[in-house]
RNA sequence: GCCACCCUAGCUCAAUCGGCAGAGCGAUCGCUUCGUAAGCGAUAGGUUAUCGGUUCAACUCCGAUGGGUGGCUCCA
């Protein structure tokens, strides 16, 4: 947010210039389309919108705006804001507003709901039924608001505000509600903020990890294949399976034990668990084998709870963690897909940890640690905490609510001890147990879960899991869900965005690339591979008769860490004359020393070069 | 799934009002052998996503289907 730091975003100018120009846009599009009714406009993040209802078109259809609509609105808005009309504020009794806005049913549903002490125009519960409602007024045009706004048109800068896209939207969020047509809009203080702001859309759409990830080889996505279903390149494979075994490492050195479980399995796993009527609507369809119904996997706890219930448990086994790469399948509706960051087949480096109720604290504080660490090492920094909670009013959840306190508590407990900061959303829990995830921001601002970590009494109930305790009595262990990366794909696609495709060495696809000058310079350039190679390094030669500043490009544009150019000199002397991506020439050394450096900065996994 | 928009060579994009489908990059083949971000030339490459309609004539207009993009809903 452009916006001085400590001030609340709804206190601020920027803040009361977005409503305002969401006011104005509606001013506007009453103008062009007298028969339009009003839905609601705030400000968000960078900009405003305002939802509209057109009616029906000739056709009997809900009318929609075209593109050329838009350029007539913004045209429209632009003559307004330079009328210069004031803002004025006023409240008016409830009755009055119901006859005020009778043409306008939603305004009057809102107005209802204030009344009523139910809900805001957000969605937010309110604290007690409104007597009279906030009204704005600028020129003719009337609308119900809180506000605040800008004193006058004039403060909003014609030259900072642009429309950017319509889009349908439901009405109060719900896909049952009738679908409206939403204008996005983006308004700043003076054009060169919103230059600014279009040039970081523009930076954005560069580095967009689709963009990219065509441009350097990693994913494709073929419609033959299907939709949500990406294929990993040579490159994006290896860089994957790099991120992979380092989690693996990770992993054994704190315990985990390795485990590999089918894609499919049988329905009454799903149902046992629960998971069945929870997914319902995003698992593929069912597999008719026999007299047995198959899922596609959704979801790797069950089969991890097989392997626990596999043979008797005590508690000397605790805890037990195993982990597996699982790759599961979720229907998504098409409209929902995107690049690696949301698919419909995606590998989760998962991991079910069976404790000891009094383990549970530690073991829960050893996994953030162990995402923390994960986090860290890659360089990814800019995320967030959120501990997701039941809503207790929802259907979604299932198990005892002291079940749930017990593992609320126990998640705060460990997160207090940490230190973490964190957020508290309900109604972000997974169906059987709170949670703590790390959520990540991209380029785009976009929020994106990544990691996450559950902890879950209900399971260990429904599959009756026990361990025979100390007091040779059977006992009920509590597990813990857990994946540092989230999914393999989401964490990819975000991470080609973070480094903009120029990833640290260590899991660059490809880390040297061999420049020889001249043709008679690609045998010791071979030389050169080879031993790069037998030192365990991911290195290309490029041998074919361009000039060398073509092959620099070239590799340059495929963000290749080292460059290493090969001349008379170099063969000479053994030698590689290395040139970095950031575009800096070192100059020659010896080719046992570079290879002994480049070892060393992959062995420590370093962010530089 | 819903709303809007988009789909032309491997990639990025042209093609006026409906009138013979083009460029750069990449690929291939020559020539060139070069010291830190594009050497020169030639060749190949297309049922304009698919199917249907309107028209003397469709990349262009209309409809359906598929895929994509931005939102909505949902989510790792």
């Amino acid at each position: 947010m452009a916006d001085n730091g400590n001030v609340p975003y709804n206190q601020t100018e920027l803040y009361r210039i977005r409503h305002s120009a969401a006011h104005v846009m509606a001013e506007a599009v009453t103008d062009l389309f007298p028969e339009v009714r009003l839905a609601i406009g705030p400000p968000i993040e960078d900009g405003f919108y305002y939802d509209f209802d057109l009616g029906l078109d000739e056709r009997g259809k809900p009318r929609t705006f075209a593109p050329e609509d838009l350029e007539r609105i913004e045209a429209r808005m632009l003559e307004l804001l330079r009328e210069n009309a004031v803002f004025e504020h006023s409240t008016m009794p409830v009755d009055d507003a119901l006859a005020f806005f009778a043409g306008q049913p939603y305004k009057v549903e809102l107005i209802r709901d204030l009344a009523a002490g139910k809900v805001d125009e957000m969605g937010n519960p309110t604290t007690e039924p409104a007597r009279e409602v906030g009204i704005y007024r600028q020129r003719d045009f009337v609308d119900l608001c809180r506000g605040p706004h800008v004193a006058r048109t004039r403060d909003i800068r014609p030259n900072a505000v642009k429309l950017l896209r319509t889009s349908g939207a439901y009405w109060r969020g719900d896909e049952h509600n009738p679908q409206l047509q939403r204008i996005y809009g983006t308004a700043w203080s003076n054009k060169a903020e919103l230059d600014e702001y279009l040039q970081r859309l523009e930076e954005a759409r560069l580095r967009d990890h689709r963009r990219l990830g065509k441009q350097l080889g990693l994913f494709h996505i073929s419609p033959l294949v299907g939709s949500g279903l990406p294929l990993w390149l040579p490159k994006g494979a290896v860089l994957r399976e790099t991120l992979e075994s380092f989690l693996r490492q990770a992993q054994l050195e704190r315990g985990y034990l390795p485990v590999i479980t089918p894609h499919i399995g049988n329905l009454n796993l799903y149902k046992t668990s629960g998971h069945y009527p929870y997914y319902k609507d995003s698992q593929y369809t069912p597999i008719k084998v026999d007299e047995e119904e198959f899922l596609l996997k959704p979801m790797n706890c069950p089969h991890h709870i097989e392997i626990y219930r596999s043979e008797p448990r005590s508690y000397r086994d605790l805890p037990y963690r195993l982990a597996e790469f699982g790759t599961v399948y979720r229907y998504e509706k098409s409209g929902e897909l995107t690049g690696l960051t949301r698919v419909r087949g995606f590998t989760v480096d998962d991991s079910h940890l069976f404790v000891a109720p009094e383990q549970l604290e530690e073991e829960f504080i050893a996994v953030v640690d162990l995402i923390q660490y994960v986090f860290s090492t890659i360089g990814f920094n800019d995320f967030r905490a959120r501990l997701g909670t039941n809503d207790t009013d929802s259907d979604k959840y299932a198990g005892a609510p002291e079940m749930w306190q017990r593992g609320i508590a126990a998640i705060r407990q460990a997160a207090d001890k940490l230190g973490l900061n964190y957020s508290v959303e309900q109604g972000e829990a997974a169906f059987y147990g709170p949670k703590l995830d790390f959520i990540f921001r991209d380029v785009l601002k976009r929020e994106w879960q990544l990691g996450t970590v559950q902890v879950d009494f209900l399971l260990p109930e429904r599959f009756d899991l026990e361990y025979t305790g100390e007091d040779g009595q059977k006992h009920r262990p509590v597990m813990i869900h857990r994946a540092p990366f989230g999914s393999m794909e989401r964490f990819v696609g975000i991470l080609i965005e973070h480094f903009n495709g120029a990833f640290p060495l260590w899991l660059a696809p490809v880390q040297a690339v061999v420049i020889p000058i001249a043709d008679r310079h690609v045998a010791y350039g071979r030389e050169v591979a080879a031993a790069l190679r037998a030192a365990g390094l991911r290195v290309e030669i490029d041998e074919g008769s361009e000039r060398m500043n073509k092959k620099i490009r070239e590799a340059q544009l495929q963000k290749i860490p080292y460059m290493l150019v090969i001349g008379d000199k170099e063969a000479e002397a053994r030698a590689v004359a290395v040139r970095t991506r950031d575009e800096q020439d070192r100059g020659a050394q010896p080719l046992d020393a570079f290879i002994a450096a480049a070892r060393a900065l992959i062995a420590a996994r370093a962010l530089e070069l």
